[in-house]
DNA sequence: ACAGTCGCAACATTAATTGTTACGACAGAC
DNA sequence: GTCTGTCGTAACAATTAATGTTGCGACTGT
């Protein structure tokens, strides 16, 4: 379905930073997490300049500039980064409206509306109970 | 994030047939259901089509041809929709594979993989819990 | 033979994401 | 105060997926 890799995008740089910042940094560059995601530093930016927005990353500016964590790992969900970078609805309606003089064209969408949020509330709670320490400790108990 | 109606249009399509069929006539042509849908007829064939192949639905050729449900609303849930309609997962991992020398991009699509497992596990699992009559008889539930 | 509809292929259009380039803003080093 | 490295952001290009459209052959009841 999506081609829509900006939750997983977002992991990986937050597991980089933090990382990182046990290894003693203080601060990531955009270019470094790039080079491991094998994407450019402006797409790295702008996720991260969301993840800032919603609290979870800082950013400094000048010489040694770069990214740090917000918060801890630990205190993080990946529902924390969904909502920060996934903007619309897991599933979307109808392209053009229906044809409201059709019983079925008009009473369809409330109907699906009604059932999606049921569903996305379900996959909140999921994503909710997945934290970046989780997924970072995941990521090294990957075989090499 | 998707711009993807897919599974609504699935269901506005098998909803209109079930009620269509349950008013007396036989068969709904794909220009019934696409009037309905405000889209064009191939569309709606094309999804229909698929819902064939996962033997949801019928379908008739020549004069007085068209679809009708190969099985009782009460019997299909969105999870056979969805299942027949949507072909990739629902996060994607990287559009590039990750630098397979740093630790984070080695690890981090057989951790997100694992991750996402899980949750699409329970995605699948509430939409098992909804069955096409009960979206038909929240369509015909709507306020007019 | 005819008429209506599906089946399917080919192509056009639209929309979203992702990738790229460019350049100003900022802040520490010298 | 200048220099250097990095962020911040805009503008635009490239890519991809979904959706829309046209055309025509296949099929089947009349």
């Amino acid at each position: 379905m999506s081609a829509n890799s900006r939750l997983t995008i977002a992991a990986h740089a937050l597991a980089w930073i933090g990382l990182y910042q046990r290894q003693g940094h203080e601060v990531a560059t955009s270019e470094q997490i790039a080079t491991s995601a094998n994407t450019n530093p402006v797409v790295i930016r702008r996720l991260l300049g969301e993840l800032r927005r919603a609290g979870l990353v800082e950013s400094r500016r000048g010489v040694g500039a770069g990214w740090s964590l917000a918060r801890e790992l630990e205190s993080m969900t990946l529902l924390d980064v969904y909502e920060a970078v996934e903007p619309g609805p897991l599933f979307a309606m109808h392209r053009a409206t229906p044809d409201q003089g059709c019983v079925v064209g008009h009473g369809i969408q409330p109907a699906m509306q009604g059932i999606y949020e049921g569903i996305e509330e379900t996959l909140r709670n999921e994503l909710a109970r997945v934290t970046l320490e989780h997924v970072l400790r995941e990521v090294l108990a990957a075989p090499r």
